[in-house]
RNA sequence: GGAAGGGUGGCAGAGUGGUUGAAUGCACCGGUCUUGAAAACCGGCGUAGGUUAAUAGCCUACCCAGGGUUCAAAUCCCUGCCCUUCCGCCA
């Protein structure tokens, strides 16, 4: 959400600033309603000072032992009216509330223009895509091949976009986990945390998946209204919800989560169809820091650094983008998405996406510190990025270290969770 | 699943329908004292919205959430959520 200030101070720079990612801002509605607001409040907070102030008059009339009739007769108009203005305030708010909570964040300055994922711009490229003197095969054959990768078996178990894994595959599924969290643990600071996989609505609404993208979750079938989570950013980003964080806090808060994520792909039928790019359940070790203000933008350089350095360590290729207007999340203010060499494809394509979020989901999730500064409560930062998706990375692992015997060597960082194994297949 | 008790400031914890935005303690901030610190003492200290040039004043709201009763609700009533204790069940 943004500051409702800042939208009422600078209508047209917050619409020019929206203008970048394709929103348009009706800044004649937020106008009218703003006005309408404004009256509003104002005529029923004077009718509710007035009944403070005569309701008082009562009391003491009747501690005194005076007779209140009269006093009463007075009030009896006062209190329909007051009832209809609150009424009609509550109404306003309700719609400046709605329209305000699918207003996306505005992009940083520095996220370039454009319209699509064409536009994004590559800030930098790691590794050299290695040179095949075979025929490469895709992630989905050599599995079939080595028996450790089943489509066919997880349609029939539940439908498509889901998949079965076995022996070293899925042994080298779990062991890309231990290496991301270990890294992220021991060298780059992060506190491990386990979650919840279930989430109620108001956690989605704080992270800003509700209200606009419900038809993306899974909903359980249960009165409570509950999700499953999407993201460990959901769950993990709640951690501070409502809260505040008191001087003493150390900050930044740097935690990692491993989770599975469930995502309905509504709308995306037909992209992706083959292998594990995009399933309905996947695994995720997931980044999230909360920090000062000041130092978010630092925050998501660092960030984004610790995601890269799983693909280093992987000697996986990639290149980072900046993700321009046009294809900016609706809550993020700058994200950065790694994208990992698919040699079966023949490109780069997205592993990791990390977010600078500003103070858009903090507003929503009321996550405040305390600052030493001022003694004030104020908005943290948060951000997050994947670091990194599990099934995509084991997809480039197979893909980029696959021999010509259809077998695939194990990256040299992952072998201590292999139980020193080298090779799989062959 | 059954029974009972709770949810109040950053934390702990009082609170009888009416000068209660809320006692008290802790924490925190300022001061006195001290070579310095601690202790003691004095003072201050909620959040959000509106109005405003104002982080001054004034007004409003907020005691888990949402409804209701009342001239007036932290206090009474209803619903929901959560927590604690006991019993039952269970990985």
């Amino acid at each position: 959400m943004l500051d409702p200030k800042l939208i009422r101070a600078n209508l047209e720079e917050v619409a020019q600033g929206l203008a970048k990612r394709g929103f348009t801002l009706d800044v004649e509605l937020l106008r009218s309603l703003e006005e309408e607001r404004k009256a509003i409040q104002i005529k029923t907070e004077n009718l509710q000072s007035e009944r403070n102030s005569r309701s008082k008059n009562i009391g003491k009339a009747k501690a005194a032992g005076e007779d209140i009739a009269p006093l009463m007769s007075q009030v009896e108009q006062l209190k329909q009216d007051l009832a209809a203005a609150e009424a009609e305030l509550h109404l306003v708010q309700q719609n400046l509330d709605d329209y305000l909570s699918g207003v996306p964040n505005i992009p940083a300055a520095e996220v370039p223009e454009g319209a699509s994922e064409d536009d994004n711009v590559e800030v930098r490229r790691w590794g050299k895509p290695r040179e095949f003197d075979f025929e490469v095969k895709d992630h989905v054959d050599l599995g079939a091949e080595l028996s450790g990768l089943d489509f066919d078996t997880a349609s029939k178990i539940t439908g498509a976009r889901f998949a079965v894994m076995k022996g070293g595959i899925a042994r080298l599924h779990r062991a890309l986990i231990q290496l991301m969290l270990d890294t992220h643990l021991a060298e780059h600071g992060y506190e491990e945390v386990n979650v919840p996989y279930i989430v109620n609505a108001d956690s989605l609404f704080g992270t800003g998946q509700l209200p606009k993208f419900e038809e993306d979750l899974f909903k359980l079938n249960d009165e409570r209204g509950f999700y499953l989570i999407p993201t460990a950013e959901v769950p993990v980003t709640n951690l501070l919800r409502d809260t505040l964080l008191d001087k003493e806090a150390t900050l930044p808060l740097k935690f990692v989560a491993h989770t599975p994520c469930f995502r309905s792909e509504a709308g995306s039928h037909g992209r992706d169809t083959r292998g594990m790019i995009r399933q309905h359940q996947f695994e995720k070790v997931e980044l999230v820091q909360f920090v000062k203000p000041e130092q978010s933008d630092e925050a998501l350089e660092a960030l984004t650094g610790h995601a890269e350095a799983i693909l280093q360590k992987l000697g996986l290729p990639y290149r980072t983008v900046i993700l321009c207007g046009g294809d900016i999340g609706f809550s993020s203010a700058k994200t950065y998405d790694i994208e990992v060499w698919v040699p079966s494809q023949n490109k780069y394509r997205e592993i990791s996406s990390c977010s600078n979020f500003r103070d858009f989901q903090a507003r929503r999730l009321k996550a405040r510190y305390r600052d030493p500064e001022t003694g004030k409560p104020a908005l943290l930062h948060t951000l997050n990025g994947s670091g990194l998706a599990i099934g995509r990375t084991l997809l480039a692992v197979l893909e980029n270290y696959q021999q010509a015997d259809g077998s695939v060597l194990v990256p040299e960082a992952l072998q201590p969770y292999m139980g020193g194994l080298t090779r799989i297949g062959g």
